[in-house]
RNA sequence: CGGGGCGUAGCGCAGUCCGGUAGCGCGUCCGCUUUGGGAGCGGAAGGUCCCGGGUUCGAAUCCCGGCGCCCCGACCA
């Protein structure tokens, strides 16, 4: 019985343990259209509650929300060399428009640089319009060509924050800033450790002069790009005249940055936390933090249980805690432990008769341990309960990925090794060449991740590339990639 | 775009080799009994067997041609 209805086991085969998990938490579903996904409500929710977190910061760091189109008229995308290198073959292109060919295609935007700072030229005069710091929530389409729920899909949402600078100074401590908050969000609310880092000029964005991104290590070793912060230089501003006018008189190129977040963020929670019986959302960016199951005999008991649970219900909520109660007849509770186990909630209490009689609750965690614990002062207690929870899921996962980090390989041949077995992160010397970044990639099927900002970088700094031998010019971090 | 797998009830599948009343499990609906870790019994509803051709008295099954989805590789947040 508990066989036919358990999902796959991540040992058995990780990727299918992932697919199981989201139809059964019913986070997402394939939509008729290939390579889209249809947000369920479950996985939206989650989405909405990284929004928040996130607007939140955007906000109290000075942006703006606004919003732009989501077609762009196809020359757009064909100002910047770089950027029409890595974009154009992923787009999708209307053609037509009430029945009629359109004089000029239009590209549903991949990522809205161009539409952007083609309205920036017109709103920005003088060096006093200076910085724009703007953001958008968004939907995207790159046509890629194999997708995975969350992770890759045709369509995807995010935020996309664009900005404007008087200096390259000024662009680079935006984004870094970004960097950092992305860093806390991930860290603090999503529960998942990051490396931070500068991307190689091979695997930055098309048309930045610098990308920095947050990388994640998940369960079965394998890195996701989490979030990604570009320096643009002047190179948007050149290819759409965003100028400005000096204190001097003199007109100037603006300094752009932009950087984005993605419901790919939920993936990564979702193989970061999750565990053979479902997802385990960390309790910030749950839905639902707490569901009480009322459990009852007679129908007295059954309405002295359910009336129990709507206080406490309703005492939690009073104190800011997201609750709700099952009050679903005709199922035993064991079967709503399961679903809700399978949904990812962190806390379950279980309020029976015996809890009445004694005023207590049975207390279950997400993440394994159940007791019983007294109803008063039970709204302080889940406070601490939360926060305890959330430190302990980022712990857990520092020390999985700590535990499958290898740093400074003797030989390239433990590189390979390594990298073979599907170690994880390996930190390593490289010469710098990007003729031996590919041979790399070619042969490992890895890629550098990053070059680790200073606090990730070893105690020593190695000194010769772990392929070629050549001297170091710098320490990489490769995995296997998503 | 290559390689593999699959398309049959809401979901998961059997049936296809060897043509002959379209089935099983779960779920759903009704009734009664249940409820501290995936309930039991009784009754019921639910199908263009992916689509289009062909062979045949007869096709889910055989033949031809499409389409779609999933998985594995080459691009990517």
């Amino acid at each position: 019985m508990a066989e036919s209805k358990a999902i796959t086991t991540r040992a058995q085969d990780f990727s299918a343990w992932y697919n199981e998990l989201i139809q059964r938490a019913e986070l997402a579903d394939h939509s008729p259209v290939r390579g889209c996904m249809v947000i369920r409500p479950n996985g939206y929710a989650i989405w909405e509650q990284m929004q928040q977190a996130l607007d939140r910061m955007f906000k109290e760091t000075g942006h703006q929300n606004a919003y732009f189109p989501l077609f762009i008229p196809q020359s757009f995308l064909s100002k910047e060399a770089e950027h029409v290198e890595g974009f154009a073959p992923e787009t999708a292109v209307v053609t037509h428009g009430g029945g009629k060919l359109l004089d000029e295609p239009l590209v549903v935007r991949p990522t809205s640089e161009t539409i952007i700072y083609s309205m920036f030229a017109k709103w920005i005069q003088s060096w006093r319009d200076l910085p724009v710091l703007m953001n958008q929530w968004a939907n995207v389409v790159r046509w890629e060509m194999r997708t995975r729920l969350f992770l890759r899909t045709t369509e995807f949402l995010w935020q996309e924050g664009h900005t404007a600078h008087i200096s390259e100074e000024e662009a680079e401590a935006e984004t870094l800033l970004i960097l950092s908050l992305y860093r806390r969000f991930m860290e603090e609310w999503i529960a998942m450790p990051v490396v931070t880092g500068l991307k190689t000029d091979g695997e930055k964005f098309a048309g930045a002069l610098r990308t920095y991104s947050c990388e994640a290590l998940m369960q079965d070793n394998r890195a996701l790009q989490a979030g990604t912060s570009h320096n643009l230089g002047q190179n948007f501003a050149k290819a759409f005249e965003v100028t400005y006018q000096t204190a001097e008189g003199e007109r100037e190129f603006v300094w752009n940055t932009s950087w984005g977040v993605s419901t790919r963020m939920i993936g990564g929670l979702i193989m970061t936390h999750g565990d053979d019986t479902g997802l385990v959302c960390p309790p910030r960016l749950a839905q639902w933090q707490v569901v009480i199951v009322p459990i009852w005999r007679s129908d007295e008991e059954r309405d002295a249980t359910r009336a129990a649970a709507l206080e406490l219900q309703a005492t939690l909520r009073a104190a800011g805690l997201r609750v709700t109660v099952d009050q679903r007849e005709g199922m035993k509770p064991g079967a709503k432990y399961y679903e809700w186990e399978a949904r990812g909630v962190p806390f379950r209490m279980e309020l029976g008769p015996r809890d009445l009689a004694s005023g207590n609750v049975m207390l279950a965690r997400r993440t394994g341990g159940k007791e019983p614990v007294p109803q008063e002062g039970l709204a302080e207690r889940m406070h601490a309960e939360i926060d305890a929870m959330q430190v302990a899921l980022l712990e857990a996962a520092k020390a999985r990925r700590e535990a499958n980090t290898l740093r400074g390989p003797k030989s390239k041949q433990e590189f390979i090794d390594f990298l073979e077995r599907d170690g994880g992160f390996v930190y390593a010397g490289f010469c710098g060449d990007p003729a031996v970044e590919a041979e790399i990639k070619e042969q490992t099927k890895a890629t550098i991740r990053c070059l680790p900002d200073p606090e990730f970088r070893s105690p020593e700094a190695p000194t010769t590339c772990i392929w070629t031998g050549k001297p170091a010019t710098v320490e990489a971090m490769w995995a296997r990639a998503y």
